[in-house]
DNA sequence: GGCATAGATGAATCACAAT
DNA sequence: CATTGTGATTCATCTATGC
């Protein structure tokens, strides 16, 4: 809708998330990922259900205002985030067991659909040095599409390939970001607290997005989310309150090159590829008319017509709807169910053959 | 103060469980543990590649009208199991993302205080059949003291020892309650959709209680959490409306018999050896996008994709596929086979960065 | 009996384009 | 917007069957 132009593609937007999120255009970014402030620092940020701002050295502060307030916080960005992100976008966000909960309901209280939550397991976390509880060795992730009826964006094929041709699973094992990646400063000390692995950014952005689509971070940080969505030939807006995290961002984003197009396009999935219908494969005479095709067993048989079409007995149709009536299915993907005969009298299943249609072959 | 007395001890109570605590005497119990209904919201039938039906939770006991109604159930149980939990006390309370949220915040605005969120990890969990999220392989146990200033028990040397004499984690890999352990009717069928592994109320029981502590399961079910604190010597309360259930579980602690507590910690967790797959070399830098692969002789050369599928010529797929592809062989070891280059030109086989990824070293 | 292969199954919010 | 037809999609583990 031509909104795209309005959008600071590629920057990094100083100031209040809120108010920088209400200056975007509505529906115009394909993910966003968010990993707020939590813990006290909140105090100093946020302000009272009656919209008093928070003196930091409050002490009447008491357990319901804490959480109440962090609740309103939460609700006002993200609200803003839902009416930003496109119909068809994702969001994560990420938190420790201190915030996770009030996130995660904010988001279906408001409408998201969670579509996972995701585990980041850290191979080296900070151990419980007083041994009172078990070693926090996780953060999780919540990933949740615009709504319940949303077209969402999954790459199976790139998470299954990453994970040695199995389905990636809601558990991610990935080291805290340290040595080279961690940013410091003149003396030594790190820039941000809670800086993020890029690795984990990687597989967030790899999972939800296609190159040139735009990544939201609300809470830019000293900018992983940018770098990675750069380096991944992604587009990115980052926003950051902390004048000297922005500054570091930007900075980092400077020396990033995105990858080349190809590198950077993953494998399409079998479902994004161009359909090859039957009739195809019987006009060119890889399945010529009167062919016999049979099911793995043997247990059934069907002869191809002129058309296209199968019949079995006083079955006819398309090899799906052939597929189901003989196995009395509610439904058949015939390509993976018939079978032609190789000459030397072993079965060859029919979707092989499409591959030898398949552009670039 | 002597409330233990009117304790109804050893026993599975029968009736609705906001009932049952309701006549329990107050600060009496040392742990609670409850599996509550997830309020999955199943919508259609599931099925899986090869056409059979997944066998869904769709049980009435686990339906609510919505959210709403879920929060109110909730907040109505946390209540009571507040009250009945002794000061000391703990309680653990398990869900998916589906209700893990609504029961983490109801904690917290109950005045319970969050110790510990913990992963239960799945080994075997039922994949994703349509390919359209990451497998949800885990679900989340919340451990909470009664308030903030709660003088809790966590037997930190049990867990420790337990864990190889490191200290335990957060994110606990069991596999799920399948073969023996599942109770099963006459015609074989499941007796209960959601029987809980009994190496998971041991470590729950075994970290938070002593011998001859009583632990309380508001929603027994078949009575795995009974079971094992009777076999753990500790004592149980069991609360659960459906007869058939509480008929299930009373047969099941017939045949319990306790355990002294050495050979009760004898019973080690689970060993990992994680699996390196190739994408972890990829989103870690090791192997960055871009990056060429050769073979020993350099006979071929391969480029890797931000999905850690390579890429040679018109062949694409993983290192394993594109190794076989290019050599025409049946299969291929891609770790042996593909080499990196170093900054003196000579090269390296990649399977010895994953030895680098791999722990203890 | 032993071994190989086939079948079953687990807390699951599980399509989408063309008409 | 509703309907229809094509066709994409599974991992670890335990049990049953067959030779």
């Amino acid at each position: 809708m031509g909104t795209g132009l309005d959008l600071p593609l590629d920057s990094v937007l100083r100031g209040d998330c809120i108010e920088s999120l209400k200056r975007l255009p509505p529906a115009s970014v394909h993910a966003i990922f968010a990993d707020p402030p939590y813990n006290l620092q909140l105090k100093t940020e946020l302000r009272r259900p009656d919209d008093s701002l928070v003196d930091g050295v409050d002490d009447a502060w008491d357990r319901f205002d804490d959480l109440a307030t962090y609740d309103r916080f939460t609700r006002e960005w993200l609200t803003e985030c839902r009416r930003v992100l496109r119909r068809d976008g994702t969001i994560w966000v990420m938190g420790s067991y201190h915030n996770v909960f009030r996130l995660g309901v904010a988001l279906q209280d408001l409408g998201f659909w969670i579509l996972n939550d995701v585990v980041w397991r850290k191979s080296n976390p900070m151990p419980n040095f007083r041994g009172r509880r078990f070693t926090n060795a996780h953060e999780t992730l919540i990933w949740a599409a615009r709504g319940e009826e949303s077209r969402y964006r999954f790459n199976y094929a790139a998470m299954k390939s990453m994970n040695d041709d199995k389905q990636m699973r809601s558990d991610w094992l990935i080291p805290l970001c340290t040595g080279n990646e961690r940013l410091r400063g003149p003396d030594g000390t790190k820039l941000h607290p809670t800086q993020k692995p890029e690795a984990l950014l990687h597989r967030v952005i790899l999972a939800c997005t296609a190159p040139g689509e735009v990544v939201l971070d609300p809470f830019l940080g000293t900018g992983t989310t940018a770098a990675v969505a750069k380096r991944l030939g992604r587009r990115f807006i980052g926003l950051e309150r902390d004048p000297g995290y922005a500054d570091a961002a930007e900075a980092r984003l400077a020396t990033i090159e995105p990858l080349s197009e190809s590198v950077a396009l993953a494998l399409p999935a079998k479902r994004e590829q161009p359909r090859i219908p039957f009739g195809a494969l019987v006009e060119r005479g890889l399945v010529p008319p009167g062919t016999k095709l049979w099911d793995r067993h043997r247990r059934w048989q069907a002869e191809v017509g002129v058309d296209a079409t199968l019949r079995c007995g006083r079955v006819a149709g398309s090899i799906h709807q052939v597929g189901a009536a003989v196995q009395e299915a509610p439904s058949c993907n015939g390509w993976t169910f018939w079978h032609i005969e190789r000459r030397d009298g072993t079965l060859r299943v029919i979707d092989e053959l499409r591959a030898e249609l398949a552009p670039g072959s």
